[in-house]
DNA sequence: GTAGAATGTCCAG
DNA sequence: TGGACCTTCTACG
């Protein structure tokens, strides 16, 4: 159940763990065999990520396209390798570790071609973007998306914020949580439409995106709390959730607000659950 | 045991 | 807009 840190944070896991040596692949489950045929004893040459989309390189073999959808998980393990379950889409395994995939919306062999086609389609990513402190190119070699694109969108469109931040061909990588948490981070109500943010609104998100993902990276969760709201500095009880990280919103319906006590709400917008507090959020 | 939900996306109508 | 799809985990009998 990821958003674009998860996947990020994958391929830095594949390529610490499978860099540069071959690796045995196969597919369990048998629906990626033959693409698992094709990189077996290959050596993994790269791991990239946009938005939500995960792509592992292997030279001349090319790129193995995933994509978790709502359901696909990741399990890494030190070797030696257990005997897979039949629901493993994809096993790499490697002199030190192995991975298997399951459960994802897509798992394909693709071209550099095909590759760049997927990046053309999605928007910018906010953890491909250079860091604050570094020049507008950004280090040779490393990508450096910048929100231009998505503004240019967003301050056309009549459809509401909370749309257009889930919609990756505006920006990628954002998902339902940094989506409902950024909204109220910045008081913005999710139905405002975009046209209807100002630019100051804009690159506050963007620069808050950022910030929030690489957290997320760095962490493996999603935190979004500022510190002068964090359970010990307010005296409330921490959350006791799955999902580990302290949010505003995401999946606090009928519950205090944090910062006005009022009670978040929760409604469904094209088939997802959305959560804002009408007391700090403004139209 | 089984229904339901879940941080996602695509396609048909 | 509604349904299909991929899997796992939880709540409830």
């Amino acid at each position: 159940m990821p958003e674009g840190h998860t996947i990020h944070r994958l391929a830095a896991d594949y390529r610490e763990r499978f860099a540069d040596r071959p690796v045995r692949a196969s597919s369990p489950q048998g629906k990626f065999a033959d693409g698992a045929a094709l990189i077996d004893r290959q050596p993994l040459t790269d791991a990239d990520a946009h938005g939500k989309h995960l792509f592992l390189g292997f030279g001349a073999a090319g790129w193995v396209h995933i994509h978790l959808g709502l359901f696909g998980k990741l399990t890494f393990g030190a070797a030696p390798a257990p005997p897979p379950t039949d629901t493993v889409r994809l096993r790499l395994s490697g002199p030190d570790a192995y991975a298997d995939l399951r459960g994802p919306t897509t798992c394909g062999l693709i071209t550099d071609a095909e590759k760049q086609a997927i990046h053309d389609r999605l928007g910018p990513d906010p953890l491909r973007a250079a860091p604050a402190h570094a020049n507008a190119a950004g280090a040779a070699g490393t990508p450096s998306d910048d929100g231009e694109p998505a503004w240019q969108r967003i301050s056309r469109s009549r459809t509401t914020i909370a749309t257009l931040l889930m919609d990756q061909k505006v920006i990628a990588g954002v998902g339902n949580v940094y989506r409902a948490e950024v909204l109220f981070r910045h008081g913005i109500d999710p139905y405002r439409a975009g046209r209807d943010l100002n630019r100051a609104e804009w690159d506050a998100i963007w620069a808050d995106l950022i910030a929030l993902m690489r957290e997320g990276v760095r962490n493996n969760r999603i935190d979004t709390v500022r510190p002068e709201h964090l359970p010990e500095a307010m005296g409330r009880p921490p959350r006791v959730d799955d999902h580990g990280g302290e949010v505003y919103v995401y999946r606090r319906a009928r519950q205090p607000c944090h910062i006005c006590g009022g009670e978040i709400r929760t409604a469904e917008l094209a088939a997802r659950n959305l959560f804002w507090c009408p007391g700090c959020q403004r139209r």
